[in-house]
DNA sequence: GTCATTGCAAAGCATTTGCAAGTCG
DNA sequence: CGACTTGCAAATGCTTTGCAATGAC
């Protein structure tokens, strides 16, 4: 029905907002939906495709609609060594992501079989292990390409 | 020779900076020390334990140490969700970390073997991987029986 | 009508930087 | 001595917060 995936997973989104008593302000659909359009955004990028059809948006609305996905566990927060936080409300559950150290687009290699890994760690360091994080950096084939 | 062996590494560390052509200022050898002292601490950390015996080091002289150390390949950086970074300078090149996401302990799993994995990625994503980050996060020994 | 939410501006905080004074080699 | 470092203070830049006005339900 819906023209595309992520439309179709921003409305799901919403709706599981409203079912647990959440307002579903018009600013918080554009930022779900702006989140799940763009691939990787920061809160700044969400901000600013939002400018021209939420002229008020503030910056702050985003973070703090930020937090709420946060806190209600549908959307991962991935912060590598940039300033700014990125965000994947698509895949809102530990993934590895490859990071162009060039460029810094991120790209969703395939997820792999952590479950011997994480029980050697639990066993090695005692800590009982919840969640994890696996990132690769390195050039991505754009920046490969354009001279090193 | 030495009495133990975090010291014997600063020292090492101290020399191949000065080898490299860089000054041997106390505060350089002091944050030294300090990183290699402490198990992963932040530049906050190092700075208060210097406090006493250097009474005028700089909270920016900690950083500027840290930056050169990261130029030269000598410290290894490690961002957590948390406010601020830690570091590692016993052991500067990738490896796995299990953080208590209560109290920030980190602690240092065996180093597993994740050349396949980075093929596949690489090959999935066609990035020329250089480099990775896999952190574990849950709650440490001392912290799975103080209470949830 | 109520109370959660917005938006603005100000505050927070780790980290960086400009620059004069100090000092390692 | 001269170039590199220090240390202070101010600046950065992302993110958070206080609070009055707004609007969802």
């Amino acid at each position: 029905m819906s023209r595309n995936p992520s439309s179709r997973v921003a409305e799901a989104l919403a709706e599981t907002l409203r079912g647990r008593g959440f307002r579903l302000t018009p600013q918080r659909l554009a930022v779900i939906r702006a989140f799940a359009a763009g691939r990787h955004p920061t809160a700044e990028e969400v901000h600013t495709s939002l400018a021209r059809d939420y002229p008020s948006m503030s910056l702050a609305t985003v973070y703090k609609t930020i937090a709420l996905l946060k806190a209600q566990g549908l959307i991962l927060e991935i912060d590598f060594g940039a300033r700014d936080n990125r965000y994947d409300i698509l895949r809102p559950y530990p993934h590895p992501h490859a990071v162009c150290t060039r460029c810094g687009a991120v790209a969703d290699p395939g997820d792999p079989d952590l479950t011997a890994l994480v029980e050697r760690v639990a066993r090695d360091t005692g800590y009982a292990i919840s969640s994890h994080r696996l990132d690769f950096f390195g050039l991505c084939p754009k920046c490969r390409g354009a001279g090193k």
